[in-house]
DNA sequence: ATGACGGTAGCATACCGA
């Protein structure tokens, strides 16, 4: 069973890149970011047409969430309980593959940095901080299931100086604020393993690098999205990489797609 | 420190992003 994350940054600019992708890798489960898209725009027929069910958490302009499957899914969570929250960032859903029932969840982490024009307020990384509050109660509720769960999506969270090309020039970033760290390894406690990091501990593992520049070019690039397991996903881990061939294609996202296969 | 680049809304430019 093959599981991806993708932060898209517009499900409709991203349509051939996305369609070219699903017909190469063929996941069983992509869990998408950033469609940018409210429910009655998202182009479910095309989706559907290349083989996928999808369920959606849909927003107009920003943010959004989706899962797409080849297999039935059964929505479990839409947004996180118990959080007032105006953004489109947490699906969560239940699929059956080969007789084996997953829990999933695609994740859209705030970045929680200023706007360019208001360097001092501290607004949105209030808002990170909370979210993460709130994802982490929910990820302590599904640490109880006795089933695979896997927690995947853009984090927005940069956890060591070997995950970003220049540690120093993000210190202060709300990517990489220890009070951010601090809390995303809270979460991993709770008993969540970070699939890449357990079969790859030298690659930097970039999922995400800047349009500007030469950022591609000189592999300028920060390990932002992640695909956390439970113990029951993690006993089955087969594989985990990152694929960068999205990223290299024609009109990509500035992210690119991390799988795992579980057998 | 700023803007580069790309997307969305919507028609000129503002907002968002990592």
């Amino acid at each position: 069973m093959k599981i991806a994350t993708y932060n898209v940054n517009s499900v409709n600019a991203r349509m051939e890149n996305l369609l070219r992708w699903l017909a190469a890798q063929q996941p069983d489960v992509a869990l998408l970011q950033e469609i940018k898209s409210t429910y009655e725009n998202f182009p479910a027929f095309e989706l559907r047409a290349a083989g996928y069910n999808v369920e959606i958490l849909g927003q107009k302009s920003y943010n959004g969430v989706a899962i797409l499957s080849r297999h039935k899914i059964k929505v479990t969570q839409q947004g996180l309980p118990e959080f007032e929250d105006e953004n489109a960032r947490y699906l969560e859903a239940e699929i059956a593959v080969n007789g084996m029932v997953y829990k999933a969840a695609s994740i859209y982490l705030p970045n929680g940095n200023p706007p360019y024009n208001k360097p001092d307020d501290d607004s949105k990384l209030c808002y990170k901080l909370k979210w993460m509050d709130a994802f982490c109660r929910r990820a302590a509720v599904l640490a109880e299931e006795r089933q695979p769960v896997i927690l995947g999506g853009d984090f927005n969270v940069i956890m060591t100086d070997n995950d970003v090309y220049d540690p120093a020039a993000f210190r202060s970033n709300a990517l990489f604020l220890p009070e951010v760290v601090r809390k995303l390894k809270a979460f991993s406690y709770l008993g969540y393993y970070d699939a890449f990091r357990i079969l790859h501990q030298k690659e930097n593992g970039y999922t995400f690098w800047d349009y500007t520049g030469a950022a591609l070019r000189n592999d300028m690039g920060m390990r932002i999205d992640y695909l956390w397991l439970n113990a029951y996903a993690v006993d089955r881990l087969e594989s985990c990489r990152v694929d960068k061939t999205p990223r290299l294609s024609d009109k990509p996202s500035d992210h690119t797609v991390l799988e795992v296969v579980l057998r």
